[in-house]
RNA sequence: CGGGGCGUAGCGCAGCCUGGUAGCGCACUUCCUUGGGGUGGAAGUGGUCGGAGGUUCAAAUCCUCUCGCCCCGACCA
């Protein structure tokens, strides 16, 4: 490809609008152009990336033995008023009208669609299992669109889905796509972790995520340091310390705490540590009941494991401070589990503690000294908490857990039948009987992935793409091309030969200095630069450079030395 | 959803407080110059100041409404 014919549009300012890396970058050097709120145009030279991310995803899955085919972006609502989406998705799903009136939605995901059409065509056991994927462009109208690419409103997504026969087959085929994504994210050249996931609103019960580790990742990881325990801190587990709890040694006395409300105010003014302290919050239940929720003072609550208890409803809201005041006849500062008028479920780690300090439910008044089970009744020991950093890993290795962040890439879940299920797929089995099948969802964030990247690969000139998924492999840079019929006529030579013996190469015969040259070189990251000048001509030479070595080399003049560079 | 900020040339910004003929840098056009890491110079092109209404002799500037975009937060009693 020759320069002078390709769009390109760099710029030397960053972008205002811009605040992560991958951004920044990608608007500057021209790859994307931002057209409304989390809405992107994919210029050529950054088109030509996120094809490459495509095919390699495709090469995989097709590899990996699944079968790709193209769904429309835009579905009836009937489909997911069946699968019983159509309400509980919030406002992330863009919903519209046709002409006539109906309901349609601009897909965010396509379960719906897919078990749609595996009922339609699929009918026996012998047509099992399958897996579908695409790769399509979806929509969901998040609350805060942000980080460019990384957290769009419109992106491109790889989604499959497998059905099989039974459980054990849906953990094979689950094991297969582990490895197919694992093959991807290598491929990409990126640095990343397999961690266990909450598998969220579509459902289901095993799910791990791919995340490409980078400072700028939205998610938390818990990372345990002995072992492969990882795991998002929205699913990392709690467990019993297995510390039995100590026997009560003090008598429970109510005390003045005025004014103190908050677990770090009255601990300070009680001088007892955050730890020793129990909070109750109180959560809405089902049909207007209320559910407390005592955790120890110092943890935090995780909503997600919450809303899956069966008193908590789904998903999960704290109950509105009117009816919380209502049912304790105090102000929420000082609610505890003594004499507590509703339900509570407590996190294990509250109930490992004994003579803790809580509220009275009294206006201005806690309790100190409060045992379980002899004060207020034993609440029933569940896994509520946030894990924090510093717990044991709950695989039970003896490793601590620390955080780092990652960029979620991936996503692969056993859904089970949930969804089979509530769109009545089924097929006959040998003996005639209809079964319904188990379902896995696999998805893989396409266009999320370039972002990712580049988070993960970059330097102060810009980005250092491998040559994967490099827009060019090579760019050839011929210097002071108006004085030189020669250099003029060498690069194109060489850029010809290149590109003849399939090797995808930019030649910049835009006639710029080599400054500008340079500097745009480096911004998109072409991994591999030869520069022409009569300077090296003088013997016989080319100048190679790696997008990341720190000094050029010289090579002899030449395709075949520079096919021995690229290693081709 | 709550809070904050910003909309002035393609991009980045100043001007607004204190109303009076709209400016700078980059980019772009032409010419000269320069030629190994964004040369130097000369001359140019380009703006209904996000939109609507109001105040005023006069509004980018003050007031009201509205739209768009960005950032922070989103429960821990």
């Amino acid at each position: 490809m020759r320069l002078s014919c390709f769009p390109l549009s760099t710029t030397r300012e960053t972008p205002a609008d811009a605040d992560v890396v991958s951004h920044q970058l990608l608007q500057r050097a021209g790859f994307i152009r931002k057209l409304g709120a989390g809405l992107y145009t994919w210029m050529p030279m950054g088109l030509r990336v996120l094809r490459r991310i495509e095919n390699i995803v495709r090469q995989e899955m097709d590899r990996a033995g699944a079968a790709e085919l193209l769904m429309p972006s835009i579905q009836p609502a009937e489909l997911w008023q069946q699968s019983g989406r159509w309400n509980a998705m919030g406002a992330e799903m863009l919903r519209i009208k046709d002409r006539h009136q109906n309901d349609y939605c601009y897909g965010p995901t396509h379960e719906e669609v897919i078990v749609h059409h595996a009922r339609q065509d699929v009918r026996s056991y012998r047509q099992l299992p399958f897996n579908w994927y695409q790769i399509q462009t979806k929509f969901r109208d998040e609350r805060r669109p942000r980080f460019g690419l990384m957290r769009a409103r419109e992106f491109l997504m790889k989604d499959a889905y497998s059905f099989h026969l039974d459980a054990a087959d849906l953990d094979r085929e689950y094991l297969n796509m582990r490895e197919a994504y694992a093959r991807v994210f290598e491929r990409l050249g990126a640095d990343y972790r397999v961690v266990q996931a909450d598998s969220g609103n579509i459902g289901g019960a095993k799910s791990e995520e791919f995340h490409i580790l980078a400072g700028s990742g939205e998610d938390l990881l818990a990372v345990s340091s002995v072992g492969d325990y990882a795991a998002n801190i929205e699913a990392a587990a709690c467990p019993p310390s297995g510390r039995a709890r100590p026997a009560p040694s003090l008598a429970m006395e109510q005390v003045s705490t005025p004014g103190q409300k908050t677990c770090e105010q009255v601990s300070k003014f009680l001088d007892v540590a955050l730890a020793a302290k129990v909070k109750l919050l109180v959560a809405k239940g089902h049909e207007g009941a209320l559910v407390g929720i005592a955790l120890r003072g110092d943890h935090e609550l995780n909503e997600v494991k919450a809303a899956r208890h069966p008193l908590v409803a789904s998903p999960f809201e704290l109950a509105r401070i009117e009816d919380v005041q209502a049912a304790f006849g105090c102000e929420v500062g000082y609610l505890g589990p003594v004499n507590c008028p509703i339900p509570v479920i407590a996190d294990h780690a509250a109930l490992e503690i004994a003579d803790f300090v809580c509220g009275a439910n009294v206006n201005d008044h806690h309790l100190k000294g409060v045992n379980w089970g002899r004060d207020c009744s034993l609440a029933e020991g569940t896994d509520l908490r946030r894990i924090v950093e510093g717990d044991a890993a709950p695989d039970g290795s003896g490793g601590l857990i620390s955080f780092c962040r990652g960029i979620e890439g991936g996503h692969i879940f056993q859904l089970g039948r949930k969804y089979t299920q509530a769109m009545a797929f089924t097929v006959l089995d040998e003996q005639g009987q209809a079964i319904t099948p188990e379902m896995g969802c696999y998805g893989i964030g396409v266009s999320r992935l370039a972002a990712a990247v580049i988070e993960q690969r970059h330097d102060d000139k810009g980005m250092r793409w491998p040559d994967a998924i490099a827009p060019f492999r090579v760019v050839v840079c011929p210097i002071g091309t108006d004085k030189s019929e020669r250099v003029l006529k060498l690069a194109g030579q060489l850029h010809d030969e290149l590109c003849a013996a399939g090797i995808e190469t930019l030649l910049d015969d835009r006639g710029l200095r080599p400054g500008p040259m340079f500097a745009d070189a480096d911004l998109i990251g072409i991994p591999h630069r030869i520069v022409i000048g009569e300077k090296s001509l003088a013997n016989d030479q080319y100048e190679y450079k790696r997008r990341d070595a720190d000094k050029p080399e010289m090579i002899a003049a030449g395709l075949d030395a520079v096919l021995e560079k690229l290693g081709a």
